[in-house]
RNA sequence: GUCCCCGUAGCUCAGUCGGAUAGAGCGUCGGAUUCCUAAUCCGAAGGCCAGAGGUUCGAAUCCUCUCGGGGACGCCA
């Protein structure tokens, strides 16, 4: 319980009394009421909307009301004054005395200040990354990747019981050019000239060992095959060795998915696993077999107007039905989605997060639609979309092309800028909005570049803790205990504004969570580094706001007391978004 | 043509289940260091929150429309 939620319970006892006495109609909405701390701290140090939230149903004046509310709230001991403001804010001034005890808190809770068990131990299925297993990954997929990583953390720092999970697309007809240049390398591998990559294969020299190692294994057998016989052999060992790449990318960013789900597995016996749900789709009936007009815009040259197995999308919020089955008699991308999703849920996985590419955000709906129509409703699918990266060096943006083999990869951007710096700056944006990412800024060593303003805060910490050993003879900042910290001393305006910062941290890690925005975290802890560089430079000037003052013990243990717990909080929000805390940067 | 996302300071962006005088960084200008890491800090200037209506005690935030940018639009994955 934060500090937030200490005064709504108080908020809401005094609204019940309200009630009991007949001021508040009982069935008021209390929903929008809340407890938070002003903008402006010439408000005071709480306020709470109450009054303003419940005049209405009351039929009273807010301001009337807000008297009534605030009469009671100054009763309360830690609060020094409460008073009416503006349209009916209600204000608090709390003791003096009353912010040092967040530093308490936040020491007490060590590792755990800001979780929560909002997720209540539920099950939470996140599936992230999924990229074609057609080569490395590239820039592109670090996002989506980065932001999987951070929310899965994010959520089970919040309660939840979360199983990270790739989807490998390893049953279209990628794979089989996949398949099809592998082999080329093989024979390469084998001696003989392949000239060009012709168009239409995969031209990256990633493929080359993986030539020679089908050679060392199958000598030139493979050659006198034909290629329905050599296409699924070779498939296999591309799509494993292509994995093995990808996994080592994802570790480069430390990023470890719990389940690779082959989709090549719901094609298995004949597409059982599909047919399976197509089939109980159709008993509870969602699907038919209809026309679909033909799509807006430009008209795709192939098209041809003919009946086809379709599921009732729309009976589920989505625009139209969707096929399940291409003319070839083979099941869609969308119809093995489907048996994806399904088979999450029979695994028990009710809530169900996907992060996609900002190109599949025409798939969303259908995706819904799916989910509720295998699991009679009971299942919960969120859809994030990750936008666009650009890429820009030396103020002009990189262009990329795969035909041109000019993509950066995942492995070069990390080893370029180091996966700190590619984590953090990854979150600094909002998951749907675009980012840019500057490599002259990234690896920018100074506090234009978030992430090491960031870590220099908890860096700073750490030094003054140094620090501390190198000015008082004996000492063993290890064995500093916080505990005994007298915490009356923390009085001054720097010092309470990052107590109030602190105090706000596990509504941070809430909102976050709750809405699915990991970036707000990397925007609070910039904030608290901030809030600390900030007071600490103060000491330059006026000496006695200095951390250590070698001639007060008392004054100096409740300043580490507060050091301590900035650090702390900072290498917490750190490791939730998989950045490191470093204790010394130089 | 339909659907989705976006439009906030010169630039890059926070803030959006409605709250008080809309914030930060960069850039510009002016300052701070004999002393805890200057990888830092302080100050100033800078706004029709794309536009128009609507709901409300109150709108950057919710609704409708317009304009502008991006994306998607049977069998690709």
């Amino acid at each position: 319980m934060d500090l937030f939620d200490i005064f709504e319970e108080h908020v809401d006892q005094i609204i019940d009394g309200l009630v009991a006495e007949g001021v508040v109609p009982e069935d008021a909405n209390r929903r929008g009421v809340i407890v938070e701390l002003p903008r402006d701290t010439g408000h005071g140090d709480l306020s709470t909307n109450a009054a303003m939230v419940l005049a209405k149903p009351s039929k009273m004046n807010p301001r009337a009301l807000a008297e009534q509310i605030a009469g009671k709230l100054g009763e309360i001991d830690i609060v020094a004054s409460a008073e009416v403001a503006g349209p009916g804010f209600i204000n608090l001034r709390l003791e003096t005395s009353f912010w040092p005890r967040i530093v308490k808190a936040v020491l007490e809770a060590g590792d755990d200040y800001g979780k929560s068990n909002i997720g209540g131990g539920a099950k939470l299925n996140i599936e992230y990354v999924s990229a074609n297993p057609t080569g490395p990954m590239h820039v592109g997929h670090t996002r989506g990747a980065v932001f999987g990583d951070a929310l899965a953390r994010l959520l089970e720092f919040t309660g939840y019981d979360v199983c990270r999970e790739y989807y490998i697309n390893d049953a279209g007809a990628q794979v089989d050019v996949l398949a099809r240049s592998a082999f080329l390398r093989y024979r390469e591998a084998l001696g003989e000239d392949i000239g060009e990559i012709p168009e239409g294969l995969y031209p990256g020299d990633y493929l080359v060992p993986l030539g020679v190692s089908l050679s060392e294994t199958h000598g030139e057998a493979l050659l006198s095959m034909d290629e329905a016989e050599w296409l699924p052999i070779v498939k296999d060992a591309a799509i494993d060795a292509m994995m093995a790449l990808i996994r080592e990318d994802l570790a480069k960013l430390n990023i470890h998915h719990d389940v690779f789900f082959s989709e090549k597995t719901l094609h298995e016996n004949n597409g059982a696993a599909i047919g399976a749900v197509i089939e109980s789709l159709r008993s509870a009936g969602h699907i038919y077999r209809g026309r679909l007009d033909p799509p807006k815009g430009t008209l795709p040259e192939d098209w041809e107007d003919r009946e086809q197995t379709l599921f009732r999308a729309t009976d589920f919020g989505d625009d139209v039905d969707r096929a399940l089955e291409k003319s070839d008699g083979s099941y869609t991308y969308f119809a093995a989605d489907i048996a994806y999703h399904k088979d999450k849920f029979d695994r028990g996985f009710a809530h169900q997060i996907d992060v996609l590419g900002a190109d599949h955000g025409g798939y969303i709906k259908r995706l819904k639609a799916a989910l509720k129509a295998i699991s009679d409703g009971k299942g919960e699918l969120d859809v994030r979309i990750c936008q666009l990266v650009k890429l820009l060096r030396d103020g002009a943006e990189v262009k990329m092309s795969k035909r041109a083999g000019t993509f950066v990869t995942l492995r070069d951007v990390v080893e370029e800028v180091g996966v700190d710096p590619v984590r953090f700056m990854m979150l600094m944006r909002k998951n749907d909005a675009t980012l840019d990412f500057d490599f002259a800024r990234v690896t920018e060593q100074s506090k234009d570049n978030p992430v090491f303003y960031v870590q220099y805060g908890h860096a700073r910490t750490c030094s003054l803790f140094r620090q501390l050993e190198e000015s008082i003879p004996g000492m063993d900042s290890a064995n500093l205990d916080h505990a005994t910290a007298p915490l009356t001393r923390l009085t001054d305006e720097g010092e309470i504004a990052i107590m109030r910062k602190l105090a706000q941290y596990p509504r941070v890690i809430a909102g976050a969570a709750a809405a699915q925005e990991p970036h707000r975290i990397a925007f609070y802890l910039y904030e608290l580094a901030s809030d600390l560089h900030s007071h600490w430079a103060r000491g330059k000037v006026a000496p006695h706001l200095r951390i250590i003052q070698e001639d007060d013990w008392e004054l100096t243990q409740d300043r580490f007391a507060l050091i301590a717990a900035v650090g702390n909080t900072l290498k917490s929000g750190l490791t939730i978004l998989g950045v490191s805390a470093p204790r010394e940067m130089r």
